[in-house]
DNA sequence: TTCCAGGTTTACGATTCCCTGAACCGTAAT
DNA sequence: ATTACGGTTCAGGGAATCGTAAACCTGGAA
């Protein structure tokens, strides 16, 4: 596995009711050192989005039950994960629907590995661009580290353990790090739509992760109480 | 063993559905240092693959029932063990075919030993570069050391038997340390796709596996859960 | 045939997680 | 200072997940 790809680690996200597909997508994109993981319809796609956090989708448009454009319009409630869409004809139509779903590009069936590769690899170019949480691992400070490909958080070198709500609270911290979040985004995302007003509960897991993260608590230096509003993790500034 | 294979111990399947020519390349690869273990026919060929985990296939296009380019896809859905194909003249379009259909090299019949060992080296050196734990022998730490190449594990120095299925996924979790490895993943890749939801049996093979190589199975050092999510082989100071 | 080893399924106790409720604490506004 | 509001901490119960023993199945060897 030579590989220079400078996105290695992402977790990509395949969508499709083909278990042939799913297989080749994944087999390569994993040559090209990207971690896949699947779903075989759109509501365990919504699903997996929320819970597993990957850093790109690939979503098939012909889908029985739920087609890839209702998986798309539900993922859109709670994430901003790049998409791309798997199209059987290159119909104008499909594609202007894509777009206009909130997809990032769209892939027109057949393709080859490298077209997928490329195709990839410049939407997640694209995405993450110029942002600091682009990166796989993210160092905050001396004190604390974070690695999203590996999903493992570095408190003065040590490796903490998270339960998976914790994570997925940080996650979305951290990748919108400097940001006020307000307390029902950071709800919708984490938890889902219907815990959007349960503001008990995000007070405890913040509390969890402060205990976990933070070196004092009560003066924490990372996630930052905004009164009346939400959170904001902290980041210094790498400019 | 007067070798200086620097590849000497590699396990290499072989594929062809005549017995003359598995002979003859068993011979020399043997000659080399290598270790061989044959099929003579492609179905046979994929489920090596994926049972046996060699480190290279050498793989005859022109097979009854299925041909080479057949069993390289099915191959190539769940392994990216480097491939080399052996075609009966060097057309262009075989040359082409062996490439898009994901191999590594190709070899016109007949070949000489010289030109097969020559082949298979250099494969096996472009292919074992960068990966995370391309060596043979892994020293985990005091207790535990893993060969790959004599699918051998040492355990306070003590030979330990594992059977088949521990031994598919023990390589897979070290092939992958420090990686969380989700259930999903697991499953796909020591059991084959059609197991990816039966975690149940997951659970058990690990319970197994920390019987055989943990000190303490109730405080694993090397194979922690991640709850909900899978697995983890950590190895110390090792990317 | 019988035996055996590996693989799978079942069953169930143990553990961990997640959420609730309630008490307690801090701080900004009155 | 007092009040009100939001934030934090702690205890606990239900549910999901995990670990493991034991039974079961199967195919090959003796």
């Amino acid at each position: 596995m030579n590989n220079s790809n400078p996105f290695a680690g992402k977790r990509i996200l395949v969508v499709d009711d083909e278990p042939r597909m799913i297989k080749f997508v994944q087999y390569n994109l994993e040559l090209d050192g990207f971690q896949v993981i699947s779903a075989s319809n759109g509501l365990e796609a919504v699903e997996k989005v929320q819970m597993e956090l990957p850093d790109l989708v690939i979503l098939d448009v012909m889908m029985p039950k739920m087609d890839g454009f209702e998986a798309l319009r539900l993922i859109r409630e709670t994430s901003d994960v790049p998409v791309i869409m798997l199209t059987v004809k290159s119909e104008e139509e499909d594609k202007h629907l894509a777009f206009s779903a909130g997809a990032d590009d769209y892939l027109t069936k057949p393709f080859s590995p490298r077209e997928l590769s490329d195709r990839v690899k410049a939407v997640l170019r694209r995405a993450g661009g110029s942002s600091p949480t682009a990166e796989d691992v993210v160092k905050v400070d001396d004190r604390l580290e974070i690695d999203f490909a590996r999903r493992e958080v570095l408190v003065d070198g040590k490796r903490i353990r998270l339960r998976p709500t914790e994570w997925r609270l940080l996650y979305h911290l951290v990748k919108n790090a400097n940001w006020l979040m307000t307390s029902e985004m950071l709800l919708q995302k984490a938890w889902g739509y219907e815990y959007q007003d349960d503001a008990q509960l995000l007070r405890l897991y913040i509390a969890y992760l402060r205990k976990k993260i933070e070196k004092d608590t009560k003066n924490p230096q990372y996630i930052i109480t905004e009164r009346g509003v939400g959170y904001r993790f902290v980041m210094p500034d790498k400019d």
